[in-house]
DNA sequence: ACTTTACCAGACAGACCTGTCTACCTTAGG
DNA sequence: CCTAAGGTAGACAGGTCTGTCTGGTAAAGT
């Protein structure tokens, strides 16, 4: 019990599986993609997967977390003022939409498998709307916003309304909109 | 070859069928449901499902042609002017996604299952997308907005956007926000 | 009266799914 | 040396998937 409990968290192995996991099942889907494949793609025995992941749902739940990591270290807002610090989360979201192989949010597209809403999956999901709404509204009220709160949704519909957009139409039509729109959220009218 | 080719478009068995995959493929997913449980809950044998779609994918094209009809005939514009028909659309949505057992749009749902553009699914999703755009950017013209096109995207963005959030989140909380930014869009800035 | 058509019931094939299990290998620590 | 842990390879069970096929019933048009 000095060090490993169950399942080492640090593991070339399980890293293979999760980087696997990550690709497919965002590229085509979760249904669509079964563990055989996963495990052959990662080279790595199926004891092993089972080993690391009890079953499959975990190994979404941990392909969504990861999602989740990637996210935050990639989108951490940058710019000195809270309106440009916003202005680079959408600038950022608005690159990944337009760069290829992007197929939408897979957080939209996970839920979209899983309609229970209590499902651990889902559970992840709401993590990361929550966050990302927070990071949001955080924001707006360091910049002295007079709406922060209801603001904030209304960017995150922009947000969500921008990622489906860059998988469903052309992905650089949405783009300026949403720039123009987000530019007139947060410097409300005088 | 007078009346019917080889499918006869009115038929109870096939309204069931459709009718039972339009309830189960929006409830819990499209790959999650079965052909044997839906001609089980439709009543219908299976002969009788293959002889009027030959196959799955032209069952999930039906269901969404299905969706297409239903939103067409729930969503007519209503109002005298063009400004106020943007609206009763935009209220028209509002009003399902914060409906008891609204689970998103049907159309970015199937599209997170189909990730091949190409595919027959995605067209039918595609076409229902160029509808909506255009209707909006047809309603936009008719309200001699200086920027249709543009504004339509825009549109289109916050339709999507509040989609996800009534699927996702509290589906009041999104209504408002949306209501705020479409009135600011179709009444540009003097 | 005959034929076509729609329909029901259900067996069947072949593939794929998740998850378990056995058996063996390799490496590092005590 | 030897033991424990992480790994590989692959068979296996039990279920579900799509799609085909056989066989029989009932109604409607000609």
């Amino acid at each position: 019990m000095t060090s490993t409990a169950t399942a080492p968290r640090r593991s070339p192995a399980r890293r293979r599986v999760l980087d696997t996991a990550l690709a497919l099942f965002y590229a085509e889907g979760i249904h669509a993609v079964g563990i055989d494949r996963i495990i052959a793609e990662a080279g790595v025995a199926k004891a092993t997967f089972y080993h690391h992941f009890p079953s499959k749902d975990d190994l979404v739940c941990a392909y969504l977390e990861e999602q989740i990591a990637r996210v935050r270290e990639q989108a951490v807002p940058q710019g000195e003022t809270p309106e440009e610090r916003i202005v680079s989360v959408f600038e950022g979201v608005g690159e990944v939409t337009c760069a290829p192989g992007f197929r939408g949010c897979a957080f939209i597209n996970a839920a979209a498998e899983y309609p229970d809403p209590d499902h651990p999956v889902r559970r992840v999901v709401a993590d990361f709307r929550r966050w990302f709404k927070g990071l949001l509204e955080e924001l707006l009220v360091a910049a002295g916003h007079p709406e922060p709160q209801r603001t904030a949704v209304a960017l995150m519909t922009l947000r969500d309304g921008l990622t489906v957009a860059g998988a469903l139409d052309d992905p650089a039509e949405a783009r300026p909109a949403v720039r123009a729109a987000v530019a007139h959220l947060i410097r409300p009218a005088a």
